[in-house]
DNA sequence: CTGAAAGCGCTTACAG
DNA sequence: CTGAAAGCGCTTACAG
């Protein structure tokens, strides 16, 4: 059916192992690898990944699992994490939960059987209490979302330090009663708040779409900020004041962390914590 | 190492073909199943996938390959196929061309190599025009874009007959120099138009950011319209006509059309026309 | 219904 | 540098 190293082997005139070698780059006479490498071709031959990874024993394959597909932060994560592992010659296998933890907990179970070398991982709003009490059957880093006092590899934005920030200048422009939206634990339902903030901006575009239908004012009935600086924050009018978190640059460090955990897998714990940069737009100008 | 097949057997007191069976729902007498079952809970086996795809020859894969992660079309896309594909017990296998087509020749290279079951393929723009010329070595669906006279199964949204209406109701509100913004191949550059049509989402906000700090009166001295009804066209001033595509019908459409044809291989080739449904707001509401 | 044997396509010691 | 043998963890005919 499919071609295997036993086809290419026969039409080299040697045993699989040194068509093998050859394809690992180990060591094999120049000209044996000339031979070998015109078989190849001739037969069109490609390796089959899962036996390769069968035998050897690691799959070179990295898990992704994020909450919500929808949020472009998560969708640059996941561009990050492409383009580092592309370059690394590695695989990634993305599971999108939709904040739902039955399927994370099924996704989790997949990784495992899949067998993957490790795992870029943003749990749901419910997993992130208690995520000691998961098992993780390979080096896993956590992003975005993280318990502070941690036994795995994390990369987060100083969330505490944008909030007080960003609450800090509404304040400052005399805001007084300051709710926030965050996913679904919003705390903010019937307290008729002058200021709301939200944790990223598919939460900030609704409150923005519904402060419009509710025909309150911006900022002087009611400001708004926000999380991640999408393109559309500064279209509206006025513009949307929001915490710019450096997304690529937190996947790509997920990435850093956990290609060195693998390599050395008794490295002591690392939590890396970014900073967020204030984007002051109208939507906060005051009363 | 890891907890086999051979493991289980010897606490159940079977063969490892019994275990199999149980495992695939095989004929097994009830008590023997319920011993094996017992012994997968105490040895916590989780079965290796890469093994068990070697083994049976096909491997319940499907592939994705989008050209750009970052438009909110190819995200939602995403989302409906993962969807279908939690659904079917089917794992999905996302690569990000980025519009590029050498890293399209290298996944579609990787594709064999992993032995995907099928395909779901939105390809380049450079691609799209020589698709014949493709070999695929799997079922293959394309999705958003495919030429006409195609061999392969296709979904696609009726892009003539949208951009025909678009145009036609700019000509009907008064316009007549329109341009269009197509990605790389714009066509309009040196040509001071009136109206700008564009192709996707993220080339129709940077018309929009484009034509702000150009101090252009939307609509008076240009009208902006395009593709994808994102949430953002509405919520900007004035509001951006756009046509509203099905995405996510398109998404498990594309996955049925793979379904049925992984199931079906003789059937004939297939293509499944969407119409699009015009949204129209005050960006094009005359000069 | 159950087990022993073969084999999927590779890699990896082990000899030479 | 090269090959023969073993084996990764499964499934699948083949007997019984």
């Amino acid at each position: 059916m499919s071609i295997s190293i036993n086809d290419v082997a026969r039409v080299a005139g040697v045993s699989k192992s040194t068509v093998s070698r050859v394809l690992g780059g180990g060591p094999v006479s120049e000209e044996v690898r000339g031979r070998v490498e015109v078989a190849i071709r001739q037969t069109g031959y490609r390796p089959n990944l899962q036996a390769r990874r069968l035998r050897s024993r690691h799959t070179g394959i990295i898990g992704l699992i994020v909450a919500d597909i929808r949020n472009p932060f998560f969708t640059a994560l996941i561009r990050a994490v492409e383009e580092v592992a592309y370059r690394e010659g590695l695989r990634v296998t993305l599971c999108n939960t939709d904040e739902d933890p039955e399927r994370e907990a099924l996704y989790l179970q997949l990784m495992h059987e899949e067998r993957i070398s490790g795992l870029i991982f943003a749990p749901t709003r419910t997993t992130v209490g208690r995520l000691e009490r998961l098992t993780l059957d390979f080096p896993t880093v956590l992003v975005d979302r993280a318990a502070a006092s941690g036994s795995i590899d994390s990369v987060v934005l100083d969330n505490p330090a944008a909030m007080g920030a960003l609450v800090e200048h509404l304040v400052e422009r005399g805001y007084r009663r300051i709710g926030g939206l965050f996913g679904s634990t919003s705390t903010t339902a019937a307290e008729r708040p002058d200021a709301l903030v939200t944790s990223n901006s598919l939460l900030l575009m609704g409150a923005l779409k519904a402060a419009r239908s509710a025909g309150l004012a911006i900022p002087g009935e009611l400001a708004l900020a926000g999380f991640d600086n999408e393109r559309w924050t500064e279209l509206v009018e006025p513009g949307i004041t929001v915490v710019e978190q450096p997304v690529e640059d937190m996947g790509r460090a997920a990435m850093s962390l956990l290609l060195e955990r693998l390599r050395m897998p008794e490295l002591p714990v690392r939590r890396l914590v970014m900073t967020g940069r204030c984007v002051v737009r109208g939507s906060t100008a005051g009363r």
